[in-house]
DNA sequence: CGGTAATGTATTTGTATCAGATACATTAAC
DNA sequence: GTTAATGTATCTGATACAAATACATTACCG
């Protein structure tokens, strides 16, 4: 079971972004497919690094970003913390090897420099452009449909 | 615990194509810092996709490819699989809703090309590039003890 | 003021993944 | 034929994630 929260984070986002009425953890969870409180974990989260705003006993959760100035990457951030670390280094490497002495502080800077990459790519588009491409793909099928 | 099987295949290969003389699982499973049994398990994955060659019964595994012709991309795929998959998405969005409906497939177009990139930085250096550093680190180091 | 409904959060459980460990068949070398 | 190595299967323990449950806290509404 790999981690989905950074997906998950992104559909409430949306939701959040473009429902006209309020939404609460239980219609978000039936959307994603899961239950309230994972929704609530994750809606944690984002609110910790202030990208909504929620309160106890009040319905409804604002999005404080408009989504035009809110990177896929800081969302990723939010939910997976700042560093984007995708790869592992083994955790024994003999010390008395010359290789196993030096090899975390040598592989690192190769694999560091490739997440950058990664997160320079998550910088460039917004949930503005997901929900544009969201609306898009909502015309197709519906296009799709009436000339079925 | 999360998967290193990636560092630890960096590893391997660069005992195999700097040591001297010829090298078991257990050598390197003492370098790596694990059994020889997983060193086995990692070795395999690399002689499935051509890397290494290695024989029943027989010691020694030999490197097939010149450390400058082999990237930490090929690397990387070997042992991990062709499409580097960092993202995973959540699996049961609503097909009811219209966010749900579409998510999979509007979200997955970002998150490839961002893959897409991170295997760019991949490519862009080689096993030999590993090793060049690692003789790096160790003058220094043996540099830094001398003055000491 | 009391009841309802929502959030926020802790805890437990089920499950998947990874690496450690063990075992053993197969094969090469001597 | 014995020894030693690889190749591979299987079991176990640890860890991580999400599902599920529970409940305190708080807002809203009558």
């Amino acid at each position: 079971m790999r981690d989905t929260k950074y997906t998950v984070a992104i559909h409430i986002l949306v939701m959040l972004a473009t429902s006209p009425r309020d939404l609460n953890s239980d219609d978000l969870a039936r959307s994603v497919g899961t239950n309230a409180s994972y929704i609530r974990k994750v809606m944690a989260l984002l609110k910790d690094h202030g990208i909504i705003a929620s309160q106890r006993g009040k319905s409804g959760t604002r999005l404080l970003k408009r989504p035009e100035a809110l990177s896929l990457l800081e969302i990723y951030q939010a939910v997976n913390g700042d560093d984007v670390e995708i790869f592992q280094i083994h955790q024994n490497p003999n010390p008395a090897c010359p290789v196993g002495k030096n090899i975390k502080q040598v592989v690192f800077p190769f694999l560091d420099e490739a997440e950058r990459q990664l997160k320079e790519a998550l910088a460039k588009n917004s949930l503005a452009d997901v929900i544009d491409r969201l609306k898009q793909a909502a015309e197709d099928t519906d296009a799709g449909s009436t000339t079925d």
